[in-house]
DNA sequence: TAATTTTGTTTAATCGATTAAACAATTGCT
DNA sequence: AGCAATTGTTTAATCGATTAAACAAAATTA
């Protein structure tokens, strides 16, 4: 095998010191060197087609030009959309990214933390999981920059980009309303969480607000796990009491895509016996019979927004920034009026 | 802030050397060393929250522990699930992956292997774009372990875990043909990456072997940046000739999501007008009246097979494996037999 | 011409860990 | 007691780059 190429081989080949090689590889010391050795240097790094060891250099100058990733689970589209975004932005700057996903545990969550810090990433993004509030605490003592996307604790301060939940939510509930449904229900996890804690206030207010009082058992919340059976259950639960919803809010996309195959097989029609709005795009309802209404998160945005924060927190300056992006209500067939249907 | 705690800084307060501390953190010189001394300085580690600087220890040990993964596209639903369990794998052997994605293309992918191998990254795990083999001879070269995935050189003798794709098209073809269809038409990329050759050499073998003359008109290959307009030019194509294609097998997830919306807003029925197979794996099927037959990879599997060969690779031995896997056909309602929908 | 600047390059410390080799102090053996 | 083996710890080199400071030679200035 070919062994690695070092400063120190050059600088013997061309019969100069490393810190000339160092230099003229760097665009140091400009003025200074003279052009034929400069020359010298560059072309017998790339004859001997020198790579720099960032190992190497990262250790001396305490940059790896690495940042690192933390979401719930990279395979989730909404996560994966936002990686490439990520990726394609970090690139820009010519950082890389290294990902873990925290499952929605504390624990591994803390794990990645570390093993990410250990590495000396340059800053984090992290789609932050329940009670991982000492997490932030441990990077803001360690001054390590870092930026909360999806999620966030409203207490904290951070730098955040996410939308409005809330308001999603609640617009998406009053297009319930407005269309003829008279009891909306609403799946969501649960959790603590900020965006999903958020989400359920939303859809609460926005009965209120039109005067519908809101039953028990028109919501149900489930683990994070996204287990199948429990999201089965819940969709029955909400069908089967007495006065069951005509209508209902997933919290997810993957609430969304488990619980309308369910509901698929159940033969059950939407809109006619059921409106549906889910949150996050999916592929999976373009293909239903009657593609569903949804709350479209501006996910390349987000990314990019993410992204820039940390690397100007990384590079300078230390301002804190929390943005509020809008999610747009992309209205489909699954919510179309009731009355139009009959 | 908290500034980074160091060996030194724990010698220090214990009043030792640097290197006792090294030897007791890593459990190394254990009948040597007094307990007394070595409980202090666990101790003391403990207090000061002492974590390793992996970059220090890298540039020593020559090894950093990270893997880098290069997919063609991780927002990808079938290259992030994947990285999903490359992620999982990994992490059990104290692994990090740093990801990246080539768009297939080989200037990109060159240019990720440089930044990765830069690093100094234990190994990779690559799905390569075409004309990447200099990358890879490259890589070779230097020693770097490297496993290929979904998409080969078979000239190239590497590491690598794939499916049988020659296989997969051909039964799907041939389950095609078995429920009564007399014209499949192939939707594929215009590439030579051999996973997708091997389709179309699968999908014209069933062909022949079952006596249909095969006609110019029932395939196309398109660029592999999934334009949407060129994937619905593909399908008018082979349905607007004066002998249309009576199904179609998609070469991939994307193609089929695609190609299937296109072909549902046109009104054409699935499977009575057009029986439909795909590769893959896609939710967003699922719910289509016609749930698609499609060809299922073993994703698990092949990510956890990749990861195992490269980190046996990169811990001691240099044997190469080369595993195929079997594609299973999933068989639903978009090829149900011709004459059973009549 | 002598003193000063400028130009071109080298020296050597450093980043934080690892680790072979050296060393000193005990302990064991005969 | 005398020598070897064992035990406990330190010294110092090293990984590959960066970079302040030193130095020597050439050019400029007075």
């Amino acid at each position: 095998m070919k062994k690695k190429v070092s400063q120190k081989d050059i600088a013997q080949k061309v019969g100069v010191s490393t810190a000339l090689v160092s230099y003229v590889l760097n665009n140091l010391k400009q003025g200074r060197i003279s052009k034929a050795v400069a020359e010298k240097i560059k072309e017998t790094a790339r004859e001997l087609n020198y790579r720099t060891n960032q190992i190497a250099r990262s250790l001396k100058t305490n940059k790896t030009f690495t940042i690192g990733l933390i979401v719930a689970d990279i395979s989730n589209p909404f996560f994966s959309s936002l990686a490439r975004v990520i990726e394609e932005e970090a690139d820009k700057k010519d950082y890389t990214v290294i990902f873990g996903s925290s499952d929605e545990s504390a624990q591994k969550s803390w794990k990645l933390i570390n093993a990410f810090v250990d590495r000396q990433v340059d800053g984090l993004i992290i789609a932050p999981a329940e009670n991982t509030e000492d997490n932030l605490a441990y990077l803001r003592e360690h001054d390590i920059p870092f930026v909360l996307i999806d999620r966030y604790f409203p207490d904290l301060g951070t730098n955040r980009v996410s939308i409005d939940n809330y308001q999603a939510a609640y617009i998406a509930v009053e297009h319930l309303i407005a269309g003829g449904n008279k009891r909306p229900g609403l799946i969501t996890y649960n959790t603590t969480l900020y965006n999903l804690t958020e989400r359920k206030r939303g859809y609460l207010d926005a009965l209120t607000d039109n005067n519908i009082v809101f039953e028990k058992n028109w919501s149900r919340e489930l683990t994070t796990d996204n287990d199948k059976t429990g999201i089965e259950n819940a969709v029955d639960d909400l069908l089967s009491s007495s006065k069951p919803v005509d209508s209902v809010l997933f919290a997810s996309n993957i609430l969304a895509t488990t619980g309308l195959k369910y509901i698929h097989s159940l033969g059950i029609k939407v809109p006619g016996d059921l409106a549906i709005v889910s949150f996050d795009q999916m592929d999976a309802s373009d293909l239903f019979y009657a593609p569903l209404t949804y709350l479209k998160q501006p996910i390349g945005e987000m990314g990019q927004a993410a992204t820039r924060i940390l690397l100007q927190n990384i590079e300078d300056e230390k301002k804190i920034e929390e943005i509020d992006m809008q999610a747009m209500l992309v209205i489909r067939s699954s919510t179309l009026p009731v009355n139009s249907i009959l």
